[in-house]
DNA sequence: CCTACCGATCGGTAGG
DNA sequence: CCTACCGATCGGTAGG
């Protein structure tokens, strides 16, 4: 009995391990070529094994992006739930909101970058999950600098514009990512803070 | 002679009004499904043709994604080269750098989409050469930027994070442009500036 | 601008 | 995990 339970809890992790592979290659090449444009054939090619065989690990082509995208709006929520029953000032919420998504663009990029390209090919009703999703994670930010607004932290900057551009700022580090990288990750992200905090600090 | 002319000329702008016809439903197709996802029975519908019959006004699927990208980058090219030209300060250069794509992502909205997020399905030899085309409009913006430092106008900032963020920023008023707008184009531009501007300048 | 059609490739299944 | 294969759809061409 035990060593059943010990052996399935071993295939179990085993086959999870895999198709954890499957996925972070899926990622990879999705992030790269995007959705449409990378095949099964050109993912079991770089899995190394053909592709009716990747089935016995995941059950479509659609479940890897929802695996990918819903692992990666999982930790945004997660992040942001702790943001807000955190006491921080309302511009260091703003900051550690801006460091946790550099780091995640730096240190996960392909599931970040599939995330917010890729998106659109959800299928129903993942699609609508998903916007809801982001919908909500966008009104809990616009909250933040609203009320950094209001307590005289911040400037009266529009916060549908503010979430917006600093959401879609982090998009340009991709390119950091594919080029050389002269430059330090921690760097990297610490001159993103300054740059953007200072559109939104008062003084 | 003059009547064969002109209906020549008659009918070539016939032709190039249907194939501008054509682009505009692509650029609005690729934009919202990636050029990948779209097919060339999709656009046909779209256009209220036979799949066949746009080959009498395009070669190829992959001749409309450079015709909507290159007459992008062309438009980019021509605005920096004037500034350049000019005698803006630099942090007014850099202003009008940020009008002038927040402009484009509000009124050609499609074909602006369409370079950022599907340049990577450009055959060679246009990938390259987009790339190169990109490389060196972010030297110019780098260059502003390292002028203004120099010239004590703006903060010393690293140009490369700077002009990243700059160009990216832009990115997010594809939600704008999804959404019901409650904020007028003019508001949105001027607190995108407000916004990066304060980033970047001294004092 | 259409009908008819091409070979290639797609996501996915059957059966072992 | 593989071989063999499915129907559907892809970009594109021939011919009128």
């Amino acid at each position: 009995m035990q060593i059943v339970s010990l052996s399935m809890a071993t295939a179990k992790r085993k086959k999870a391990s895999k198709k954890d592979f499957i996925l972070r290659r899926a990622a990879a090449m999705f992030s790269e070529k995007g959705y449409s444009a990378t095949s099964m054939r050109d993912l079991a090619d770089a899995v190394g094994i053909e592709a009716a065989s990747l089935y016995n690990h995941i059950q479509s082509k659609a479940e890897i992006l929802q695996e990918i995208i819903f692992r990666m709006t999982n930790d945004c929520n997660v992040h942001i739930g702790e943001l807000e029953k955190g006491k921080l000032s309302n511009i260091k919420k703003v900051e550690s909101l801006i460091r946790f998504h550099v780091q995640m663009m730096m240190y996960q990029c392909d599931d970040y970058t599939v995330m917010i390209n890729e998106w659109m090919h959800l299928p129903e009703p993942y699609l609508t999950n998903f916007n809801i999703q982001r919908r909500q994670y966008v009104v809990k930010m616009e909250k933040i600098i609203t009320d950094g607004f209001q307590q005289g932290e911040m400037k009266n900057i529009a916060p549908y514009v503010a979430v917006l551009t600093l959401l879609s700022s982090v998009r340009g580090l991709e390119f950091w990512h594919r080029s050389s990288q002269k430059i330090s990750p921690q760097k990297i992200e610490d001159d993103m803070v300054n740059f953007l905090i200072k559109g939104l600090k008062k003084n």
